[in-house]
DNA sequence: GACCTCGGTTGCGTATGTTGCAACGACTGT
DNA sequence: ACAGTCGTTGCAACATACGCAACCGAGGTC
């Protein structure tokens, strides 16, 4: 809708991949170096963006103060991560925490486990709904509708021998998810890596944000995934209830 | 340079604060709604905003994750880690990194304190140089012509009784600073609070950031406060040294 | 030291994209 | 049913952001 937006927007990405030249800039967005300059050097004005010496743009102060602020405004964050913090502690596995955005799953935190196998994961990180436990846990919390709405409206890239591949298998496994209370990530996403997610709750019962654990699978079998779940759900829980959520029905 | 890039980055700011209706926003950035709806819109496509319902704009999944790759690329960030985390652990007091940028100070890293009184900072946050210890320390690093230019171009403001109002004080305490090889602020920024800070330093001597710890005057009175110096050195000293800094003399 | 290349910068005229307007539609509360 | 918000769209006018081409300055090469 707006042009020199949008080029804009386009442009913090390509930076954020890695301080590049004006022309490399200007090719990535099609434009003329020239546009590129003064796009970039409004975005500098505002602090978006840094320049240091030459042939280097780096993102700028604004970009995550900005985003700080936005990430304490994630009441859910806040409320969860005494639990979340407690559980990565005890396990030493990854934790992360995320929530549902257009037809995406969103880190909205993440607690680095002791055993660091590199994790494309990162706060702010998109990933698909159809291979990731939260993901899974996230759309089985809606009505069914729903659910079939988005099954039948998302992709569904192989990204594993495991991933899900059609709206019907995934519309089964949401079932299985539902009845459960948690959902797993058999090494669908990453071929060494498998979660196991379970949701974090509101005053009213609905579904805050997904909270996972990731284990590589040298560290633990699918056995040991699994008997991980009743931590993970403790933890789930305490964060709901400090969320607002209680026990039994409403809350308020 | 580009008007609607402009105005889109100041609703950025805007909906950070506090998210509004379109017509506040329009007033703020002094618009039509309509100009600002599309700005919004393009911003959405992007992830840098999301809207939930009506009535309420927040800021998108994109502002944080491009926030948190930049994080990831400030180096001096990461292997100052261990020894800051270690330094908050151990005395339980707030500490922050901070670099130079654009005549003021930003805060690139941030460990809360135990007793946490709530302090007006964040990372990405800027703040003055002139009554900052950080700022003190950032400063009186350059060379002399460079801090006398910095001394007469910056703003003194009177934040407290203690602040420093003039080019020449300031000029005389960046001096005292790199006699000392650490800096205070003895309540010239927040009433309540007084702060140290000591550089830390790269492969060539050269300064890549300060650390400071916070400390509110109630809990520690200023010898206490100056008690604290060894210890901070001592962590910006194994700051310096996971940066590639060495004892004497260049590295490489 | 002259020449070349590469990255960044500026002025200018034009076409394009962006803007404000005003009318409409959806929703809320009275 | 009506008034009051808030968000959305089509259109025409204009400002603005664009591409171009020339220029500058720094580094490297011969």
């Amino acid at each position: 809708m707006s042009q020199s937006l949008d080029r804009a927007l386009t442009l913090l990405s390509s930076i954020a991949k890695d301080a590049r030249t004006l022309d490399d800039l200007a090719d990535e967005i099609g434009v003329h170096k020239s546009t590129v300059l003064r796009l970039l050097r409004t975005l500098e004005q505002h602090h978006f963006v840094r320049r240091e010496g030459v042939r280097h743009y780096r993102l700028g102060s604004a970009m995550f103060d900005l985003a700080n602020q936005a990430l304490d405004s994630i009441d859910v964050r806040r409320s969860a991560q005494p639990a979340l913090a407690a559980l990565n502690a005890s396990t030493g596995h990854t934790v992360h925490l995320a929530s549902y955005d257009d037809g995406e799953v969103v880190y909205i935190d993440k607690y680095e486990g002791r055993h660091s196998v590199r994790m494309y994961s990162r706060i702010g990180k998109r990933a698909p709904l159809h291979c990731t436990a939260v993901g899974k846990v996230l759309v089985a919390a809606m009505p069914s509708a729903r659910r079939e709405e988005i099954a039948r409206s998302i992709e569904y890239p192989v990204l594993t021998p495991n991933t899900i591949t059609t709206p019907e298998a995934y519309l089964a496994e949401l079932e299985r998810v539902a009845q459960a209370g948690y959902a797993v990530d058999n090494a669908e996403h990453e071929d060494f890596i498998h979660c196991v997610a379970a949701p974090v709750r509101g005053a009213d019962g609905e579904v805050l944000a997904a909270a996972s654990m990731s284990v590589p699978k040298v560290l633990l079998d699918y056995e040991g995934l699994l008997a991980l779940v009743p931590e993970l759900r403790a933890a789930t829980k305490e964060a709901s209830v400090h969320s607002g959520w209680t026990e039994n029905g409403k809350g308020h």
